[in-house]
DNA sequence: CCCAAGACCTGGCGGC
DNA sequence: TGCCGCCAGGTCTTGG
């Protein structure tokens, strides 16, 4: 479910119930996500005031006086606010309930997320430490991106999906910023010339700032905090639409593998 | 350093 | 209806 405007969208939708209140219980029922949940974490939070919900790449991060819950969302993974006491299913494997009558659960079927307690200064944390860029910042830029690829001989598409060039860009945004951007998503990054790397990078920004204004994309079952799906996935031109008519030029959208994922483009359009 | 592949999980779907 | 293989929004780890 998450890419970085699924992961804003969660930020923006739980950070008011957590911000100005203080953690009652935290509660682990099956701690066996991608690490162990360490079961420290209960003494280190339980009592504590949240003094901010912030978010680096994918990572969400929850801080407190004496360290951050950082808590990734994986594949499968979300947080939704509830009141106390409502009955956990199946994959509801961690609740944060709250002082203020709320509770905050993570659910997760496979598990590929993860919940990781951090001391003091987090950006120094293993997870964060060697991550890129945000994509919406002005770190983010055409010089940045430019420099890195050269010499780069796999995709471009791998490339801009490596969270140690830029954070945020998933399969989905991925495929497309490429399409936005007229960019085969097969082409050696140290092949593509300075100014359609210029703009890749607005059409990175483009797609997903207004994804982020869509409040994500629901492919499923994903649901912002106030409880409502993710709009976006009408704009998407390209993911979940092989053989369809590209919006372009009308010719079918091909679909092929890269890094194991599936991607869509059209050849007429993306070179 | 770069890159590809494997690993971690569960559930839903299409095909037989 | 049942079983099987394949696919899915991620990313850390390993090996060449």
């Amino acid at each position: 479910m998450p890419e970085l405007p699924e992961v804003e969208t969660t930020r923006r939708g739980i950070a008011p119930y957590l911000e100005k209140t203080s953690v009652a219980t935290f509660e682990v029922r099956q701690p066996r996500l991608r690490w162990p949940i360490d079961p420290a974490i209960k003494n280190r939070i339980e009592g504590q005031p949240v003094e901010q919900v912030t978010r680096r790449g994918k990572y969400l991060l929850l801080q407190f006086a004496n360290g951050t819950l950082l808590v990734h969302l994986g594949m499968s993974g979300s947080l939704r606010v509830l009141t106390s006491g409502t009955a956990p299913g199946k994959h509801d494997h961690v609740d944060i309930g709250l002082e203020n009558g709320h509770c905050i659960r993570y659910t997760d079927p496979r598990r590929f997320g993860a919940m990781v307690w951090s001391e003091h200064p987090v950006q120094d944390h293993k997870l964060l430490a060697s991550l890129g860029p945000e994509p919406l910042s002005e770190a983010f830029d055409d010089d940045y991106l430019f420099q890195h690829s050269r010499g780069r001989r796999g995709p471009v598409k791998s490339f801009i999906m490596d969270s140690h060039i830029v954070v945020g860009v998933g399969n989905i945004y991925a495929n497309e910023a490429l399409f936005k951007a007229g960019i085969d998503p097969r082409r050696a990054a140290g092949r593509i010339s300075r100014q359609r790397m210029t703009r890749l990078v607005q059409c990175i920004r483009e797609v997903l700032g207004a994804a982020i204004e869509q409040g994500g994309t629901t492919l499923k079952d994903f649901l912002g905090g106030d409880g409502k799906p993710g709009y976006f996935k009408q704009e998407l031109a390209v993911y979940g639409r092989a053989g369809m008519p590209c919006s372009r030029c009308q010719r079918p959208l091909k679909e092929v593998q890269l890094a194991k994922r599936s991607t869509v483009l059209c050849s007429h359009c993306q070179r």
